[in-house]
DNA sequence: CTCGCAATGTTAGTCACTAACGTGCGGGTG
DNA sequence: CACCCGCACGTTAGTGACTAACATTGCGAG
């Protein structure tokens, strides 16, 4: 189904897509749809953004603050990424970037991580709320970062990276 | 209508109080309601955060970096904030913590701050995508920050918030 | 072969939000 | 004072995402 609603969302456009038009040129009805995702968004953005990251951190040195601990950890988690995804990736994000309803969308699709960073935090001795801020804010200014990507076709998405991170490690 | 709005979240939760409630408490037509007020969110988040911290950002020292500038300006920005604002501000984001439909609100709902703390940061001749990343981020965190505190009266504000912003800050 | 379970379908509904169009009312102009 | 203009509001009907209740089908285990 994500393979047929894809190719509907690239032609047509995400918010011109009905979830109708998606369950027929996947065959299913659509109730099944809606019983693999738990909404439209998920069709586009399910995949879960590596629990891995949570352990770069939770290894970041002992005296490393917060905001550093977090975008160094995702830093060196980033290194393991095959290049086939991000070009997967890319085609996703521009549809994300287009589609007015999908204002925070990546945000919200990536609690997971926001909360397994928290906890990686957490374990290292961070206050809960502090963690919870930095957490948030990281992935937050990640996201903005991609789609940026995503809409300009310049750089190559590692350095795009690179510099978010900078910026938000407060460099 | 924002009254009878607040009113009714208030006694039966956002998520389980139709816009039509809304309407007929109101004492005006779904339709009016909506003319007025381009979501539902909106009769909840309306107001508009200040476009005055773009002044304090934009006046920071020139050799700050991004992160730290936009969290001192708005530290410096936060001292001319009423309480009676803030007594407000709690029991709305009360409300917004407690429906599952509105993570991510806060974020979506600030987009006009974001944009503004981009164009001061831009005009200190910070690079327009670090710039995008270092005010998203920033009010993320200062969102979910916000959010814990609504949740649990512990604290007052002020603290809340300064921790907040020395977390994201790199302190 | 059949029983049981799981995945799928059908139907009907709710809720946010929109488009098209009609109506009343107050205020300036003759 | 009569008229008309425009604006705010209402009504109706619809779209689109999502859900609940219930029927049905397929398929492996006994």
């Amino acid at each position: 189904m994500q393979r047929a609603a894809l190719e509907l969302f690239l032609a047509n456009g995400y918010d011109a897509t009905p979830t109708a038009a998606v369950a027929r040129a996947a065959g299913v009805s659509e109730m099944t749809l809606f019983r693999h995702f738990a909404s439209k968004e998920a069709l586009l953005l399910d995949d879960p953004y590596d629990p891995q990251i949570a352990e770069a951190v939770a290894g970041r040195p002992a005296e490393e603050r917060p905001m550093r601990a977090v975008v160094e950890g995702i830093r060196a988690a980033w290194r393991d990424v095959d290049p086939d995804d991000a070009a997967h990736l890319r085609t996703r994000l521009r549809i994300v970037a287009e589609a007015a309803t999908l204002r925070g969308a990546l945000e919200r699709n990536s609690e997971a991580t926001v909360a397994a960073l928290t906890d990686a935090l957490i374990t290292r001795g961070v206050a809960a709320s502090a963690a919870r801020v930095a957490a948030t804010a990281v992935i937050a200014g990640l996201s903005t970062a991609l789609l940026d990507w995503a809409r300009s076709d310049r750089d190559d998405l590692g350095a795009v990276l690179g510099r978010a991170l900078d910026t938000l490690g407060g460099g």
